[in-house]
DNA sequence: GCGCCATCTGACACAACGTGCCATATGACA
DNA sequence: TGTCATATGGCACGTTGTGTCAGATGGCGC
């Protein structure tokens, strides 16, 4: 893509051995017995120079889903066709899990039940998928005139609240594949129209 | 209601003047530059008494929205008339607002300022946003017998979601009332069906 | 190939956070 | 009133995250 100086080579081989030693030693020993320092050591870096990649501990375990995150934008803002605003959110991110090789998805796995068993990851996972959230929105506001904000903001986080939710179901399979997940991210957003309209029967 | 012995009404004044003290100093100097130090000595507790009642300083900006939940999820539990779900939930939410007095609100708008300024803040409050659509997921599940599992959490996740961009929105207005607060939230479910049907036209 | 310059790293220091521990005080209860 | 359970305060400790600065390293013009 862009950045083929030996400095920004460094740079992103440092980044991807910090994430590696986070993901591992955080799977291996828990998350909150982890010392960055322990972290800093297997990547051959200094503590200061972890704080420099990620400003904290829980970005580390995250970053997996931020560069995917900014993949599916990056796909989102080449979309021109007309569909629902939830399939496009829904199929960007779908579609940007394949931007990346089997040792990614591996690791994507590991990141991704420290999000769901560590609540303190998932406080900040659930934030990054709010500021994702409002990028889409950025991308997306100028396309629609005559919409309310807040309708536009409600079909966003309908989206991503499916891409969520298609994670952490997916997770619970006994191997979780790429495909597997495409497949229920795509059914969660068909089921949207579904939920907003699930009526609850009388009891008692 | 309940805890009339002297001990737990201590106990609950304790807890009010820690929230009171935490709002007044973050709201006043910021919450990074706002130590529980601070909080501690203006609450006239000590620190480590702090940390009994909350587990670190955001949870105890976010209380409000904490008893607003379990007032909520108390509140739903007693419905039993037939409706969607994102309105059963939604007129929850909306109405456990009216079980607060004045004080309590404008306490409320200092908490949902911070919520929504702090990154920080705002990572443990959505944890908490998905710890509480949890709860009624599972009070609403055994009247759902032939809904699918991803359905329901989908229509929650939305209902919480029109919660929160409701109570964002509202923070925006010169003046937020109470009643305000709740015609969005209502306005938030009625949209949600228009939201999950946005169509983006095709562009280029 | 050489030297200047911007940028990144490592090391140290430091305030603040969050927790285990134990002595002490205070309300509940017989 | 005496006993017991429970909550508090104080202390120490490891960890987090940041400011600061000297030194190293790659980019780049000459």
């Amino acid at each position: 893509m862009e950045a083929v100086g030996l400095r920004e080579r460094k740079k992103l081989e440092r980044r991807g051995a910090i994430v590696a030693a986070t993901l591992d030693l955080c799977t291996e020993n828990g998350f909150d017995a982890t010392t960055v320092d322990a972290i800093a050591e297997r990547a051959d870096v200094s503590r200061r120079t972890f704080f420099r990649f990620f400003p904290a501990k829980e970005n580390a375990v995250i970053a997996l889903d931020d560069d995917l995150f900014a993949t599916a934008i990056d796909l989102f803002d080449r979309s021109t066709r007309a569909a629902p605003a939830i399939e496009l959110v829904g199929e960007a991110l779908a579609e940007a899990t394949t931007h990346y090789d089997d040792d990614w998805h591996r690791r994507f796995v590991l990141a991704a039940r420290l999000h769901d068993s560590v609540p303190h990851v998932e406080a900040v996972g659930l934030e990054l998928c709010a500021r994702t959230a409002g990028q889409f929105r950025a991308h997306l506001r100028p396309r629609l005139e005559h919409t309310p904000d807040h309708v536009l903001d409600l079909a966003l986080e309908a989206a991503v609240s499916g891409w969520r939710l298609a994670r952490a179901e997916w997770l619970l399979a006994a191997a979780p594949t790429p495909a597997g997940l495409r497949e229920l991210v795509r059914r969660n957003v068909q089921a949207l129209a579904e939920a907003t309209a699930l009526v609850v029967p009388a009891t008692s």
